[in-house]
DNA sequence: TTGCGTGCAAAGGTTTTGCATGGCA
DNA sequence: TGCCATGCAAAACCTTTGCACGCAA
């Protein structure tokens, strides 16, 4: 399999970059492309969901819906921490992504495992619930 | 706010049976008005539409998507096993979801809550990985 | 120069909405 | 009878695709 990726445009680094900057929470297409706009540089959304899509094939950004709804949300994976050996925590409430890197949970990968016959890939597991910050506030919608 | 949830018509009562028959894998509004007309008993998808919507919102069931790709997936939650206070394993290679109850994954709910300051919401986490079926068969796509 | 990347616009699919009608309570 | 549910079809959205041109290597 080919790792040249093709060329290197201006897009794709801005797109990549843009990720990067908000790789703690998600993103979607339109912010994506409301950016660009703002930037004084648009871009079509052709482009914005092929390169997408080419992120996505390559392991560099993780694509999902908020509670099945229609429109993706899209968010950079970090490749320096590795995601493949923590579990994520996703604040349903401000939409932050949290790294968890902890023994005790790895140790539930083993549980269930074990215990359960299942194995769980932890790159794409996440928990849902609200992060400490969001437990304080008052729970509107 | 009322809880009346309206009348009962034959429409509603199909859907949530052909939910209930099918719990134990996800289902799309496709599938189910395919279901409907090959009984002889077409209905508008927006009539699907609508009832799913409420029974989302009455937590019955779940909505999500594969891979966050185009076209939401539905899923009966069984009121009878408590679904609120256990773990779900989703096969990402048979679809098909266990419903895990076992303290050990309490404890889970319990370490993050108390280490990490991250109040999990057990219905809506999902583990993803491989069921012991599957772990067996080889492991293409 | 070659071939991938991009833009634009049309096409394809999914989900939502408006309005008149039908059926449950 | 009153109101919710349904059907149909149009509309609104999101995402993909075809084709010609621009740009990186």
């Amino acid at each position: 399999m080919k790792r040249g990726a093709g060329y290197n445009t201006k897009q794709k680094e801005k797109l990549l970059d843009f990720l990067i900057s908000n790789k703690d929470k998600h993103t979607s297409v339109q912010k994506i492309s409301a950016f660009f706009t703002s930037e004084g540089t648009p871009v079509g959304v052709a482009t914005i969901y092929r390169q997408l899509d080419k992120l996505v094939e390559k392991g560099l950004v993780r694509r999902y819906t908020i509670d099945g709804k229609t429109g993706a949300c899209y968010q950079y994976i970090d490749e320096t921490s590795d995601c493949r050996t923590h579990f994520h925590l996703k604040c349903v409430k401000c939409d932050r992504l949290f790294h968890i890197t902890c023994d005790h949970l790895k140790d539930i990968d083993k549980h269930i495992n074990e215990h359960h016959g299942f194995k769980v890939d932890p790159s794409k597991t996440v928990f849902y619930g609200l992060c400490a910050d969001c437990q304080g506030e008052a729970d509107d919608d």
